[in-house]
DNA sequence: GGATGAATACTCGGATATTTATTGTCCGAGTCATCCTGG
DNA sequence: CCAGGATGACTCGGACAATAAATATCCGAGTATTCATCC
């Protein structure tokens, strides 16, 4: 079992867009070409982004993604559950209810302990997810990579970016 | 994404072989028909429990699967690596480190941010799953099932289970 | 009758197909900026 | 010189293939049992 790769995408791109000014805008061009990705691919994923309510987008000439909301209001959860579903890691299929000593549906009101054990686990996750958010990453970054580079990426990305025409 | 099938399955059925008394064993034929599963895909996993040292088997006519250590000795956790594999949910591939502004290896000592927040929530779900035994499984199901039907199962496996020829 | 041997039936183990999900790509719909034309 | 409109280029959006992974299956290797035979 393994994350989409797309959630990877998405983490990055988010942080991005979170340093930009607010209202600008960057294209899914850009954001590919700044880390090496598939262009058409990634507009894949921040199609999902977008329906998920995180990201929006500006169509036509001069459009892109920008955030939604402040990157404080947005979790790493909704990040991850946009792009990679918001299915559960453990799907409980019920097996204990087949074979030979298989009782009707009314015996089984109560979940399976097993599903309940996974579910646990799977909550404690969620909850780590859902207590960081992209305030977090864009400071964990502002404190660890050095300001020559940090300044490198936000003059490559003021190059491209567009500024919003009208103020949300 | 979504965990490997064989993880439900080889989790119901290490909680079954825990019921067995000590050195018995019980067979895949058996394991699998209990929950109404594929035998020869069962098996594959029961190789995998195996392998993980897990569960160990004894060949030949009577023979079949056994724990190899106590129930409160194993952990949710190895299971669920033994079936679905160690690797990690998300998987970091640096793509910081690609793109036109990319710098040396040397300049990308300290971990990728995203990489951090993603690797404590996945430690989080780690150390759920470690906290919990399958003894507490066990435990869980002779609380919540009733009496009836635990009996049931019981003389239902106890009609083909293989009892230990040599004790270990 | 007891012991010995080979045959046998049943088990696990790994190598091999099939289906599903993920990854990757393409082309069309929509939109804003630009350019040209006319007043 | 200014206003208006058609043009055009660039953007996102969803539908369409290729690849990788999970699912499912089959056949071979090994072993304790069992039965027949011989002493």
């Amino acid at each position: 079992m393994k994350l989409s790769e797309g959630v990877e995408w998405g983490l990055h791109c988010a942080s991005v867009l979170a340093g930009l000014p607010p209202g600008a805008t960057l294209p899914t061009r850009s954001l590919a070409e700044l880390h090496g990705l598939s262009e058409t691919y990634l507009s894949k994923h921040l199609q999902a982004l977008t329906n998920a309510r995180i990201i929006e987008s500006v169509p036509g000439p001069r459009g892109g993604y920008r955030l939604m909301r402040s990157p404080e209001e947005i979790t790493l959860l909704e990040i991850v559950e946009a792009i990679d579903g918001r299915e559960p890691l453990f799907r409980c299929t019920e097996i204990r209810q087949r074979g030979p000593l298989a009782r009707g549906p009314q015996a089984y009101r109560r979940p399976c302990g097993i599903h309940v054990a996974m579910a646990r686990a799977e909550q404690a996750w969620r909850e780590a997810l859902h207590s960081q958010t992209l305030a977090d990453i864009v400071a964990h970054y502002v404190q660890d990579v050095d300001l020559q580079q940090r300044q490198r990426q936000e003059q490559w990305v003021a190059g491209r970016m567009r500024r919003a025409s009208w103020q949300p």
